[in-house]
DNA sequence: CTGAAAGCGCTTACAG
DNA sequence: CTGAAAGCGCTTACAG
């Protein structure tokens, strides 16, 4: 059913319907109520292409996955996260799936021209990543979860990264150990340097030496647990 | 850029330029190759919504996650899988996430009501899915992701439980072994108990007899592994 | 082989 | 507080 019939079922217009659907202030309290009613009655729901169309806002919001290791327990967790909030406001992901850094470049290329999604989740941010300066080009809304050393103004979320090891260091420390490891994620991801400064700064703190044997950095996979 | 501006750079009509694009053969081959090209010279791209409201597609899937333990591996692999050969045709995924059943009911109408998805992928079936009659009285077309019971007519695809529960039986049994356990799924989904189905089939055909304490069902995690 | 124009289903100034 | 109508950016009969 579309806004026309369903006004007609009314006997409304369709501009009245649309502002009492949407919100708008200058709707009669009463004819709020009953549009309210036979929206939820017929299960009446504006046409998603023809909103976007018409507003610019599609609802959804992009994420690009790489097929290769990123798709791991981690994304996945965090598309929990993130889909629960999203799902209050009714807005989507759209996952799209690359299998090179080129592919997902020319993918956000594609989401941005044929205004596709409203925003995208940039993930796993290398030190220096060009794929912020791309999405600011496009002028396509973004934001980055992790940290990352490019310029730009952008909002970005991240866990503490640094004072997790130190932490954790620390009391491994306290608890009288001396030779600890550091399974770590990649060189040039930062959330691993981060990782090494919050684990150097700890045993630094007590004289303990690093040996740089007892550092691995790699996936983080089972099998990367045994050197 | 739009299509009206695309097309006057080019000097040609929208129409043109719009059926250039989607290669319908009615258009002149030096025509064609010209408008290609400056698709890709200026990164021209039809705005999906405009597309999706002319022509009732608007290429993307849908599935539907589950918040708490339907998001394991298996649906990352399966995602990654399939965004593979979706983007391809430059369709994507469409992720929802619900918490509860209804939720996930409701989503369906959602997404069937304001046409935000061509197809929806349906996955972990029970025997019996009350999700299957639903996406059918919607007319929302689907492709089942495992196997169940429920009637009427649509696709599905699936590994062979049985057989590869079997085989695996019968190759420890050859090896001698002879109590032999199963770690399997929850009860009532359909794949646990093809699984149990193969495993009871190998023992017997042996003459050992099933011991249920050896037969574990649940979540697939690691926790589960220790009794 | 090409183009003018109607139509897809909404929103939102504008008018009352 | 409500409605008629233009406009969002495409596709596709229809006409030539």
């Amino acid at each position: 059913m579309n806004l026309k019939e369903f006004a007609n079922r009314l006997e409304l217009s369709q501009t009245t319907v649309s502002r009492a659907l949407s919100g708008y202030p200058e709707v009669k309290q009463a004819t709020r109520e009953r549009v309210l009613k036979a929206a939820l009655e017929y299960g009446y729901r504006p046409n998603t292409s023809a909103l976007g169309l018409a507003t610019g806002r599609v609802g959804a919001i992009g994420i690009v996955l790489k097929g290769g290791g990123e798709f791991g327990p981690h994304t996945s967790e965090f598309m929990g996260g993130l889909g629960g909030r999203l799902q209050q406001e009714e807005i989507d992901i759209l996952v799209s799936t690359v299998d090179s850094p080129e592919a997902e470049l020319a993918t956000y290329r594609r989401l941005a021209a044929s205004k596709r999604v409203d925003a995208i989740i940039l993930h796993s941010p290398f030190l220096d990543d060009p794929r912020i300066a791309l999405l600011n080009s496009l002028r396509l809304p973004f934001i980055v979860h992790g940290r990352t050393n490019s310029d730009g103004n952008f909002g970005w979320l991240d866990i503490d990264n640094f004072g997790a090891v130190r932490q954790s260091t620390s009391h491994l420390l306290d608890l009288g150990h001396r030779r600890i490891a550091l399974l770590n994620g990649y060189r040039g991801r930062i959330f691993a340097e981060h990782r090494q400064d919050g684990y150097q700064t700890a045993l630094s703190a007590r004289g303990v030496t690093i040996d740089p044997d007892l550092c691995g950095h790699g996936e983080f996979t089972d099998e990367m647990g045994f050197p």
